[in-house]
DNA sequence: AGGTACTGTGGGAGCGCTCCCACAAGTGAT
DNA sequence: ATCACTTGTGGGAGCGCTCCCACAGTACCT
């Protein structure tokens, strides 16, 4: 259907030009009405709107698109299967904040799942074909080659948590190491001295800066440092209570425990419970999230939260100045775009 | 950046007359290869493959957009808040459906959220501006404007649940009559023959149908078709609560019950627990979605399940269809495309 | 040999918009 | 009166593609 010729000139939607001609004026003039120049006087950009309501003209997304160079679209790309996406609150949780910051703008938010190679491939084209005029990354894995791909095409991109120290994407992350320190800290003013520490998976940048906060913090208290304090753990259920264990081998004279994740520190309460150490009685534990597990844990677990749909506002409003700039932050050396948000310690029984 | 004039003619992305020059051939013929024509020759064919890969050219998607009048993009209209579709497996399971049957297509799939007033008119002018081909509507209400909306503009659209046995638009449902039919003929076949109805909102046609199975039902195998045993419920537990009361009031000796979802047969537990009787010794529970809900009962309830992620397969089959007639169903009259799909009984202790 | 078909190909015209140049008209300083 | 701006406006050119017409070449009939 249509293409070309004299197609539907009566019937279809109207256009700018015909906008144009029933207002009297050229088709420059309804361009800058419709795109909101200043440089319209007052009487012309009223006769355009007047034409504009009555021939209900809606711009065509498609000839802008073209003419114009942009899609007026960004993607929130998650690189994950779908069922992570609904069964974890964190990405609603961002969505939401995402959302809030995009609704008094003409963009559109695409929501892109990249689970599966498959998937990751269609990305590629779609990002290749430069669908969308920025990119919101979620969850990336250190070794993940999607950033890297978008600052070769010079797609701006917003990346929430940082690879590492020395991500050339513009990021946003919470303060994983003010949030390791206000764990310890808190601790440390319950009376506690023998603070023990199991990691994240040390592959990802926010668990190292929680060693970093957490070392620190028992430096500045002038608690004991001693390394064997410290185990490594991978984030999960059974990496905690493995670690648990350990460090209770190493030091059995710990009185709390600071676990980078709260499903890691239920982990570490079950080896906890195993040993006869009762909580908070014997051992005080503080998880990292906030997460559901936290709050429905026996006894409630003391919590790190972040301010998740904060951050995905930070990104949003970071993504829009990179495209307002329209040069990727990777490409202008050190002067990158980086955004770290507080984080709340939540205090319960466990501690 | 861009534009016009002489612009990055070398630097951008090959066009496809780069690569119609680079294969020697001309635009129309490029263009042939690329859309998957069957007149173009084999070496020909190749000749241009080979261009595309060097060149590594992609398709600009505005630029086709406008010359085609096609956008090559596929929205799922959700008019709930954002909460709803994260806390409901329902969406997600329908999305998985939709995203399966798309995934060998190139088209691409926008989720978009009406709940809010301020959302809803967003939607009304990116459906004005005809910025997908398709409209998948999942979740409407009896009253919603969306529908006719989409009818107006002549947009291919496939709502699931029709709103009524009159519904214009191309529809996907599950088969309500044929699931309480069953819910019936299993209690009745546990020896029941008493057997109350709890119906959903009457307002919407599911509910509707699923009375008409449960007195078809009733009817066909002998059993009191008494009215006294129909109560109207709203889908709500508070609901389910206040119509068992009822019946309970007027049939004492009624010995099942079939609740129009699981959320009123909980409401309806409640109800008999009150009233001192015993599920399902004294009284038989059916409900009906199989959600969550019913797998944690105590005791675990029957219910009817309805095939989500088939619909969505379905409902995406159906808008395909559609968009490749380029006749919306609305303007065919009488010829239709529905499909109903089928239920399946999921027998627990509760009956 | 002439006709009729089909296959494969090139390229003009056009999709509806934005960008920018050109220019008219007004304003104020010289 | 002249110049130098500024403000507002019209419209040409171009974005990169698809559609379709025209036409060359080949195949198969009369």
């Amino acid at each position: 259907m249509a293409g070309h010729g004299t197609r539907g000139r009566s019937g279809g939607r109207p256009t700018l030009e015909e906008v144009a001609a029933r207002a009297g004026v050229g088709r420059g003039t309804v361009s800058r009405v419709i795109n909101g120049s200043p440089r319209v006087s007052d009487a012309t950009r009223a006769a355009v709107e007047v034409a504009v309501a009555e021939l209900g003209y809606v711009p065509n997304t498609a000839a802008r698109a073209l003419a114009a160079n942009r899609t007026d679209a960004i993607a929130l790309v998650v690189p994950e299967p779908e069922t992570r996406f609904f069964a974890e609150p964190y990405f609603s949780d961002m969505l939401r904040g995402v959302g809030a910051e995009l609704s008094d703008t003409e963009m559109q938010l695409l929501l892109i799942f990249a689970g599966s190679d498959r998937e990751r491939q269609r990305l590629a084209q779609y990002l290749a074909a430069h669908r969308v005029d920025g990119v919101l990354l979620v969850s990336v894995h250190a070794d993940d080659p999607l950033p890297d791909l978008l600052a070769q095409l010079e797609i701006p991109a917003v990346i929430s948590g940082p690879r590492s120290a020395a991500e050339r994407l513009a990021s946003v992350d919470s303060d994983n190491y003010g949030g390791a320190r206000s764990a310890v800290e808190h601790l440390a003013s319950r009376g506690r001295g023998r603070i023990a520490h199991i990691t994240g998976r040390m592959d990802v940048y926010g668990a190292q800066r929680r060693v970093d906060g957490y070392r620190d913090a028992l430096r500045d208290a002038g608690l004991d440092t001693d390394e064997r304090l410290i185990e490594r753990g991978d984030f999960s259920e059974e990496g905690g209570r493995l670690a648990m264990a350990e460090l209770l081998r190493r030091r059995p004279d710990l009185d709390a425990v600071f676990a980078a994740s709260d499903v890691t520190a239920a982990g570490a309460r079950h080896a906890l419970r195993a040993a006869g150490r009762r909580i908070p009685d014997d051992v005080a534990l503080v998880g990292y999230d906030d997460s559901a597990i936290a709050r429905h844990m026996d006894p409630p677990l003391t919590s790190v939260r972040q301010p998740i749909q904060e951050m995905g506002r930070a990104m949003m409003n970071l993504l829009l100045t990179e495209i307002a700039d329209r040069r990727p932050a990777a490409s202008r050396g050190l002067d990158r775009h980086q955004a770290v948000l507080a984080t709340e310690l939540v205090a319960r029984a466990s501690s």
